[in-house]
RNA sequence: GCGCCCGUAGCUCAGCUGGAUAGAGCAGCGGACUUCUAAUCCGCAGGUCACAGGUUCGAAUCCUGUCGGGCGUACCA
């Protein structure tokens, strides 16, 4: 019986090697790629739907139905997979699986245990995704634990579907807003040591850095202050970059998420760089002329609205300049694909980085940034406003501390990444145990319980697995049809770039084996049902723990 | 002004790349534990998919326009 990855997929595979069969014996030319099965939403109408009879009818002038019909006369098909085909609604022709097919399933998940669902999709090709990347001028607040939580996520998808996957943080640690930061923190200092100096327009005026300045030793601030003008806030600049690189690093990590490299922007403005690979790259392709005293990028060339300057006029290079040259470091390190994840305020950025990307010979698709849009955190109703700047927010660290980081990830991957989101923060404390993400840990609770305690009353998985045919009842078929779309939801999400799927699948599943627990009782008098209840139970565990892993989120054994 | 994203139940959101009668959770109402975890299950109620056109066998989904919200539109980062 099946006992491989590709046997899971082989009802499907089956169906449309059929269809194609049968619309050639028709002398209808379908390319296979229009040949398309879909699963439909009422369960009444099977397990694979098909549009062909729809989708072709008229091409050759006929009725839908009456082709649907002739087809299905001509459809060859192993009755161990589909048991039944029908022709309904305009033209659909709905299959079945067999129980036989269905059952068999769970021998195979058992067998594959973790790497069920696995594929070779990515056929090991290198991807790199870049996320988070916030400033390093404070904490992290909400916005990057949503792109945290989405960007470990879609990695581990992008993992499980046969991708070679790195990841990265890009720490802005060159720049005017260092330089703030720097001055942010002199100023602390200064009236700490009781200095009467006014605090910049411009600085970072949260708390935080009155509480950093506090901590360093006050002989080394003042010698730092003594070496006076831009040595001195780049002295308090170094510093405060430290402590919040470390503060980053330990949000991140109390929030579960890990990265394979955080990229300094400084390395790339060392002698022989990529800021001067870059600007020598363009000048080559013509690309860059000067105006104004500036140098500009002709990124018009590739489809942005409009030019950009590299070099001011001043001779400083700009923050676009950086970018272009980070993206051809890249591009030499030779990923085949690049997935930066954004926040809202950058999606002006697309175009440009497309364009400086084109240029050094990237193609079409070797970049994709996804954007990853607002969160607005609500309290009591009102919305709390954040900005490191203003000094007032919520830090991804509260969060975790208010919620944890399992719930709050649920939550940001229930939602689909460039839709807003309202986070209401009252409610997430007060009804934490309303969060679906409680639903779907205590299914796996549940499963790890009752694998124990039938193991106690005597029943363990038998060698032969033949009793599980005894599985008849709709609970346990409806359980095992979500048990077997898994493999087809990991590669959907992958392609897709989009890991809330899972979050909504984690939820159809273990509502399903709650119905199945609820309604079947596992250990029972009759050994071999019993037995065949817990192979689909295991089963279950292994689905749904794998779910909650690629989520990012523990699978508890016990609640 | 221009560009990108969003508008689905009272609230927060799904809707599998154009399919059949639009689904969950929360909130509301009513039921189910002397038996494997009640953080569970079952039922009821809740909708002009922002609005108007268009494309076709078929639209919440694609196109155009309008309205509403967010973001961007720097020789800031």
């Amino acid at each position: 019986m099946a006992s491989s990855g590709e046997n899971i997929f082989s009802a499907r595979e089956a169906v449309s090697g059929a269809i194609a069969a049968a619309l050639d014996k028709l002398g209808i030319g379908a390319d296979a790629g229009s040949i398309m099965l879909e699963r439909p939403n009422d369960p009444s109408h099977g397990d694979l739907s098909c549009n062909i009879a729809l989708v072709t009818a008229k091409k050759i002038g006929t009725n839908p139905r009456k082709l649907a019909a002739r087809l299905v006369e001509g459809l060859e098909l192993d009755e161990d997979f589909i048991d039944r085909v029908e022709i309904a609604g305009p033209g659909f022709i709905n299959f079945s699986f067999s129980d036989r097919y269905l059952t068999g399933q769970i021998a195979a998940i058992n067998e594959l245990g973790d790497s069920y669902g696995s594929s070779n999709l990515g056929g090991g090709r290198k991807v790199q995704v870049e996320f988070v990347s916030a400033n390093p001028t404070g904490p992290l607040v909400i916005v990057s634990a949503r792109a945290a939580a989405i960007g470990a996520a879609l990695v581990n998808i992008l993992k499980k579907a046969g991708y070679e996957v790195e990841t990265e943080y890009y720490l802005n640690d060159a720049g005017s807003q260092v330089r703030k930061l720097g001055a942010s923190t002199m100023t602390r200092f200064r009236q700490r040591i009781g200095e009467d100096v006014p605090f910049p327009e411009d600085g970072y005026s949260g708390e935080y850095l009155v509480d950093l300045a506090a901590e360093i030793p006050e002989g080394e601030g003042r010698a730092w202050l003594e070496k006076g003008g831009d040595e001195a806030v780049k002295a308090f600049g170094d510093y405060t970059l430290d402590r919040t690189i470390t503060w980053i690093k330990g949000d991140l990590e109390g929030f579960g998420v890990e990265f394979d490299a955080f990229f300094r922007e400084s390395a790339l403005y060392v002698e022989g760089g990529e800021i001067e690979d870059v600007l020598a790259l363009y000048r080559d392709r013509g690309s860059v002329y000067e105006e104004e005293g500036a140098v500009w990028f002709r990124s018009t060339d590739y489809g942005d609205e409009k030019d950009r300057v590299l070099v001011r006029s001043d001779g400083t290079p700009t923050y676009f300049l950086a970018d272009a040259a980070y993206h051809l470091n890249k591009f030499r390190r030779g990923f085949d694909r690049v997935i930066d994840i954004f926040g809202p305020d950058h999606h002006g950025h697309i175009a440009r980085l497309k364009a400086a990307s084109a240029v050094f010979g990237a193609p079409d698709d070797w970049l994709t940034v996804l954007t990853v849009q607002w969160v607005r955190l609500m309290e009591d109703g009102r919305q709390i406003k954040m900005s490191k700047r203003g000094g007032e927010f919520e830090t991804l660290a509260d969060l975790v501390t208010d919620v944890g980081a399992d719930a709050s990830k649920f939550f940001f991957l229930m939602r689909k990444i460039n839709a807003h989101l309202d986070f209401n923060l009252t409610l997430a404390r007060k009804e934490s145990e309303e969060n679906p993400v409680y639903y779907v840990q205590y299914a796996h609770a549940r499963i790890c319980s009752v694998i124990s305690y039938a193991r106690g009353e005597g029943v363990e998985s038998p060698k032969d697995s033949s009793c599980v045919e005894l599985l008849t009842e709709p609970e346990e078929m409806e359980l095992i049809r979500n048990l077997v779309i898994f493999p087809q939801l990991i590669e959907g999400a992958a392609e897709s770039y989009e890991p809330h799927r899972l979050s909504t699948y984690g939820q159809q599943l273990a509502g399903s084996f709650h119905r199945f627990y609820h309604i079947c009782r596992i250990v029972s008098g009759d050994t071999r049902l019993s037995e065949a209840r817990l192979l689909l139970a295991i089963a279950t565990k292994i689905v749904l723990s794998e779910t909650l892993r690629l989520l990012g989120i523990s699978a508890p054994e016990r609640m």
